[in-house]
Formats: structure tokens, sequence, C-alpha cells
DNA sequence: AAAAACATTTGATGTAGGTCAAAAAGTATG
DNA sequence: CATACTTTTTGACCTACATCAAATGTTTTT
């Protein structure tokens, strides 16, 4: 279990920036009744953080999830002290440790920002209050955890069956702009081959 | 595009055995309100499929999800001719292609019975109105949804950094019964390996 | 119970992609 | 702008696992 990270900042806890959301469109809003919409608002919290920041580490449970305004982060787990990256994400994703954010248990993963990250940050209490009282937020939550669904079912299918110029190809052709936020050596990890092996399937491709 | 398998029946529609549910107690049935109880029961059937039945077939959009009580079904795609399997339901656990379930879109998997299979059956269409009206089951189904959610990255996350012989190990820990329920070449390609593969590791582990 | 069909094992061989190491290119810092 | 640091590329070599093929075992059919 190795840190090879420069100057984490460890709080996990965003405080510091965190701003009123009055007036705040997104995307998913319009599903929304007014009053439901209302809740919403009340609910989250505007927040920033810094370029290299953990918004998460392992052993830490998952309290928020974040809906990525500006910025991008990975999120990555170690095993044998080299990092497998799970997640990467940029504006208009969702982050968090998924399996902790659900069963608040501890995580796995770290979650950490690669450029300065704005983002709405959403607690799990509130989202079970605001999904046990307005059924049209329930509603939206359950189709937003369909959409991560289908995604990680092809993720695992991609990886089960797909040779690693296909997948590759295939984040290059589904979300060419990942590969211009992420370092290779980043983008490699996240479609299971090595750093090496992405690099020489680039020169191939040109 | 090949059918490797012997006489699937093609039907996808699941008339000839429906039931009356009177009566019926599944697990997740204790967190819902009797009236949210009664509706859910009005809305769904026992349905029951021979063996070697074909629930679905791609270009097929999936209508139904399936609450397996007995039986087993092995899900797959094709790739070149050869099979490649995303899913094995046994007793208690979900069946339907989750893809197209959930975007009703058409079906890119092959859903087949091993063995004789009885399940509850519930449409799309009366799941998106039984969340509609009943907040508790809205957010049933989301929980149910995350938990597949996590699944799926598991089985991802194994499948981007774990070798055979872990993937293996894994599977028999966490699920052993569904070794016994399905023949070699299938557990195999769920995980991701070809059959030999699979057969010496086992004999190296007795 | 023999024949056919199917599933599993075992062996020989090939290869995609991993690892290690060093060079080259790019970026940040005093 | 020169030094240090990081990221990417390139080359040599190696290994986990795939593929192919044949033998053995098991279940189904007649």
């Amino acid at each position: 279990m190795v840190k090879s990270h420069s100057q984490p900042s460890l709080s996990g806890i965003p405080e510091p920036h965190s701003e009123s959301m009055t007036g705040i469109d997104l995307p998913f809003f319009h599903i929304l009744a007014p009053a439901s919409r209302e809740a919403f608002l009340q609910s989250v919290q505007m927040v920033r953080f810094p370029r290299n920041h953990f918004i998460f580490q392992p052993e830490q449970i998952a309290r928020h999830a974040y809906f990525v305004l500006k910025g991008a982060i990975r999120q990555f787990t170690l095993a044998d002290g080299k990092e497998v990256v799970t997640r990467l994400v940029i504006e208009g994703g969702f982050s968090t440790a998924f399996y902790s954010f659900i069963s608040q248990k501890p995580c796995f993963e770290y979650c950490q920002t690669l450029e300065e990250v704005e983002a709405i940050s959403l607690s799990r209490r509130e989202m079970e209050r605001l999904c046990a009282e307005h059924i049209d937020i329930a509603n939206l939550e359950r189709k937003i955890t369909e959409q991560y669904l289908i995604q990680e079912q092809e993720r695992a299918l991609s990886l089960q069956f797909l040779s690693a110029q296909e997948r590759y190809e295939q984040l290059f052709k589904q979300d060419a702009s990942i590969l211009l936020r992420f370092p290779l050596g980043t983008i490699a990890s996240y479609l299971g081959m090595s750093q090496e092996t992405l690099s020489r399937l680039r020169a191939k491709n040109i």
C-alpha cells in the first residue's frame, strides 16, 4: 500500500468553499416537480476541490456523491502497490465510491482530483430523505442508477472479451474527450492494460 | 452469428403457464406497505419455462424482468461466433437483458434456461407504473438496481486486474453454488477465460 | 447396452500483452 | 535557461493464457 501522489490533502470533508445553490439549472432538473426541485436545491451544496485533492480514501465512508460541473477526477484502488483505475469522471458525470456510497461501508478506492473541481454535493443521508419524500426524485435516482448499471456492464463485457486494441478503439469512439483529459498511464490502467501497450497501440494507429 | 443450441423455443412471450400469485411471499416484500404489496401482486405473474428455452434473443426487446424462484439461466452474446457469457442466474436472482429492459431498445444477448425455470415476471411497463404510483416500490427498485450496479462493478474490476486463477478463486469463495449448477465451459466464459484454462486451474487446486 | 452426442481433460504449440530497463520528450522549478 | 522531475516511447525478453487437436469421461438416445 504505497501512496505515490504528491501532496494529497486528506480531509475528505468538503467544507471550505461551499456556496448557495440558488438559480442553478441541472440537466436532469426539468423532470422534477417544482416542490421536488426546491427540496433538492435545499439539500445540495456547491463544493470546490483543489487540484490533486483526495476526496475519498480507503477506510473512509463515501457519505457524498458529486455531480461534476468542472474539472476531472480519477478513482483507483491499490492492488499489490499498483494503481488500478476504476473510473474517470469529467464534467457531467457523477463521482463517488459507489460501493461505499450505496452500502455506507468503508470504501476501498481513492478518489482524486486531477484538476480543480467544481461539483454539486449530495449526501447519502439527504438523498435517502429526498427519495423517501419525493417520488419523482426516487425515480430520477433510479434512472441514474440504471444508466450507471448499463455503463458498468459494458465495461465488464469489454474487459471480458475485447483485445487491448479493441478496448482502446471503443473508448476512442465513445468518449474521445476522456483521452485528452487524463495522462496515458491512467487511461491504460482504466482500460486494463499496461502503459507501454497503450503507447504502442497509439503509435500504430497514428 | 451462428446458433449452436438444440431446439430453442423462440416465442419469448411467457404465456403458457402463467398462474395466479395470491399468497406468494417474496424476500423483499416486508419493506412494502400493504397497498403497494397488493398493487405489486396485481402486476406480476408466475411463469414457467421449459429446459433449454430462449427467453430472449438479440433484436428482441426485453419487456420483462424475471425473479427466479427455481431453475438456472445463462445469458450470453455471440462475438465472432463465440459465446460470451454475461450473467448466470439461479434461485433468488433477477434475469433480464438489463440494457434492453432499461432502455427498451433491442437487446444484444441471449437468455437461455438450462433447467426448467419458475419465475415471477414483471413487465417494464408495469414496473414504471408501479414506480410512478408507489414511492416505496420506486425505492425498492432503486435499491435492487444499486445492488446490481455494485455487482457489475466488482465483475469489471476482477476482469480488469485479477489473474484467471484469482478470478476462479473469487467466484469459488463468493458463490460456490454457481459452480455446481453450470457446465464448466459456461463458467469459464463467464470468468473471461477458456474452458481449458479453467479445467487446468481446477485440476491444480484439486 | 451400443451408439451418438456432449463435456471435460490433457498435451503441444503460439501469441498478446506483461515486465524491465533505458532513451526521449515534455513540463515544471529555482 | 538550466536542472530536475514526470510522462511517454522504444526495445528486448518473458509468461499467462489462448488455440488446436486428440484422448477420456459422461450423459442421452435408440
